[in-house]
DNA sequence: AGCTACATGTAAAGGGTTACATGATTTT
DNA sequence: AAAATCATGTAACCCTTTACATGTAGCT
């Protein structure tokens, strides 16, 4: 359940059509939340279908820009949801099953494979550290308040994950390259 | 496309019947692919289907236990599918979500999630180092081939990605409670 | 008038989750 | 015989993914 609550959050820090939202996915939210234009669109119809969002006035036609903003009740619905005790969902990652079956039937490929992620993960936590510097300079964390602190956290987040990939990956492509 | 793939390592690891998958993917396989057994029974009849996988020659009944073997071309199947090209599946942690909505809207309760999950992932972190000293000592790691070593690196992961959400929650723990 | 980019949507297929159903075996 | 447990399976629902469809606006 939370793609309406990741679309209510990036309406509140400003309103939208779908197709911005579809952007905004693709950039920043998108990082630790994707999501297709399809999931997109459908969630919009259910927000507003419940009340949550709505539509600005304009009754526009299929092919027409259509603004969403984010109503008392979705702001309150948002809040709720953030206190709301919910389980880390069970892990699933594929590069580790991949290590586990390269362990019963033998690797060969794999270093490729892995390679290959690593200059991925490189290359994502560079563009990370870019922002960091850009956007939460020393100075600026010392004089912002919680909610820039907050911010901080989900971009740091973003870095622990890759940093922890790309240490991974090197330490067992020195496994391989016995 | 993992599911079909996990199975093919278990069976291959030790043959068995849907149960005892079962049981080893809420164990050892489940701490980076979880699977209840409604996909694994599922997943079965498709895998025998497909002549990747046997089960042994008793023509059971329903309530009869059915034990499957990996075949040949079960095999080639995976040693295929681990030098096939795959990209890391975009990111989604609803953690990280509700940090974003919290410096939306403000944090309140949320102290007490992030202090929820931190001891779980504390938890998740001590048992992953007591099956580490008690399946991986130095010595053993020393003496062992390629195959410890990849297996070492699996729990490794698990091991890394606990030892991030501690540390990430801390952290953020301390942002909330300044 | 045709082309391109913008914008919203529909359809179908597949994986995952939850709840339930049924047969076999063991225990009391 | 009844109950509990083991074991396999069905059904319904939701989310995600991929491909496709349709309408609008601006430009040449």
């Amino acid at each position: 359940m939370s793609l309406p609550h990741a679309i209510l959050t990036a309406l509140l820090e400003k309103p939208s059509s779908g197709l911005e939202l579809t952007r905004r996915f693709d950039k920043s939210i998108g990082f630790f939340w994707s999501a297709t234009h399809q999931q997109i669109y459908r969630e919009l119809g259910r927000l507003e279908q419940s009340g949550l969002i709505r539509s600005c006035p304009q009754p526009p036609s299929r092919g027409q820009r259509k603004e969403y903003e984010v109503l008392p009740a979705g702001r309150t619905a948002l809040a709720d949801w953030i206190a709301d005790p919910q389980d880390p969902k069970p892990v699933r990652e594929p590069m580790v099953l991949r290590i586990r079956a390269a362990a019963a039937v033998g690797g060969r490929g794999l270093a490729e494979e892995l390679g290959r992620h690593l200059e991925l993960h490189v290359r994502q936590l560079a563009e990370y550290l870019e922002i960091e510097r850009h956007d939460f300079p020393a100075e600026r964390l010392a004089a912002g308040g919680e909610r820039l602190a907050l911010q901080h956290r989900v971009l740091r987040a973003g870095i622990g994950m890759e940093e922890y990939w790309v240490e991974w990956l090197r330490g067992t492509l020195a496994v391989l390259g016995d």
